[in-house]
DNA sequence: CCAGAAATTAACCCGTTGGATAATTACTGT
DNA sequence: ACAGTAATTATCCAACGGGTTAATTTCTGG
């Protein structure tokens, strides 16, 4: 969504509070959503509170209804909001002047760089599927909105295969997937597979470290190489990381988790 | 847990009308974790009824505090039963004696069928990451629990890179959460990627797909070759699969997502 | 066979929560 | 300036849902 003035504090409840109060419909829409995602991505659907959400939005409960709608019309909008951005974000990703291999590696880095600066997205997710897509299969909103992701890695995978930089064509559907899982799957069950291993897996070190193997790992399967720190200082697209596999076999190392 | 005589039909609620009631707590007690399971995998914590779980089980709601606890409780307690269950069937996987890379492609087949097998495993590791694993935290038992995948990993890979088998040595931490995540995501967000591409990914040829897919990219990461269709004919774990990328570069095909 | 404990049922309690109704206040065009 | 509408506030409420209390029934050991 565009800038709006009234939008950047969460919590700038009471600046409204001018004397009375004064009118804001389109910052007033704005912040009940933000509310809304940050309560429905923290508390899943049933657990979110529309008191909270109109609290936080600094704004009577009656707002919600009279702007949105229900909690479900609330819950979807929030989702539908959740994809656009997305989507919007993808479309600035230009791979197409890039070597195969480092388009590819942008490409890791892209997505594993969005969920960490958008971890309600994960959330909203996980809730959504809990909800067996229930919402989603109305929205043909979102049904509408193709991720340009699948046809830029056919694209890519075709380029690298006929370079010669990739040994194998993967189907760029699975390949699409297998890159948003290993990014996913490792942030958004960092909660339980933290205290499983007994480490903290969001701090920088081991979040760099999963970066470079995720980006090692496709990329060895791709070109059959064993993709030893290839160079191009290029600063990544976010963040700027180490690329092998982390050394051989680190024995028991730190971990606790035999 | 063990087999129960009144363990099997989930709703064999009324079974137990002889005349009017007979008394059988473990036999009560597995019938609420086995209904919580569901609910708690359904709906959530918040969105869990306390009820239902108690109707299901054919049960007063009394019956959950006496025989378990409140809602928490409840939903501790199946989640430790999730995570002993699988600890429990990892520890019947025995890797040693095959071949390095037959042993990873075991170990990402039994991944693979038990996430299938066990979707409320699933949904509660999602709902418990949601709540930031502020139950797992507290649980004792889970966090003793420790899975032999990582060392079976070690030591294979160790193995295969003496061998020759494979090229690179991986962390076995990194590469145990990359095989998870692989199925994990695929499955755990079924629903909203099938409305986003627009087709059943849980249909047979989907999931075989998806196996094949998964198991060429670890192999072809590890052992540097593009792992054509190695034969084998290995009857799988627990399902025998085709095994190579899908064919190269599979045009726009049936995908309706550009 | 019977007394005490264990298991189970039945009924109720009360705070929470989504949603609705109605009254108030701030803008806008004319 | 003022009428009409849009935005917002202030209350209310009925149902839901987790948890509790108390009565009932089955089982077991002596």
């Amino acid at each position: 969504m565009h800038d709006h003035p009234s939008d950047r504090s969460t919590d700038l409840a009471k600046a409204k509070r001018t004397l009375k109060w004064q009118r804001d419909p389109e910052g007033m829409r704005l912040r009940i959503l933000e509310a809304a995602k940050q309560e429905f991505a923290a508390h899943g659907i049933a657990g979110a509170r529309v008191d909270r959400i109109a609290a936080e939005a600094g704004a009577n409960k009656r707002m919600l209804y009279y702007h949105v709608g229900n909690k479900e019309d609330l819950y979807l909008a929030v989702l539908e909001g959740a994809y656009e951005k997305i989507r919007a974000e993808e479309r600035t990703l230009d791979l197409e002047h890039l070597d195969p291999p480092e388009a590819i590696e942008r490409l890791i880095e892209f997505t594993w760089n969005y969920f960490i600066r958008n971890p309600e997205f994960l959330a909203l997710l996980n809730t959504e599927n809990l909800a067996r897509a229930r919402h989603l299969k109305r929205s043909t909103k979102v049904k509408s909105m193709h991720s340009p992701f699948v046809e830029m890695i056919r694209t890519v995978v075709t380029r690298g295969v006929a370079r010669g930089d990739f040994k194998v064509a993967m189907d760029p559907v699975q390949l699409y997937i297998s890159i948003a899982s290993l990014g996913f799957f490792y942030l958004s069950n960092s909660a339980t597979l933290s205290v499983i291993f007994g480490r903290d897996l969001l701090k920088k070190p081991a979040k760099d470290e999963r970066l470079a193997h995720m980006v090692a790992l496709v990329l060895a399967a791709l070109t059959g190489k064993s993709t030893a720190s290839f160079g191009k200082g290029s600063a990544a697209v976010e963040k700027p990381n180490v690329r092998t596999f982390s050394r051989v076999v680190p024995a028991k190392a730190g971990t606790h988790n035999p």
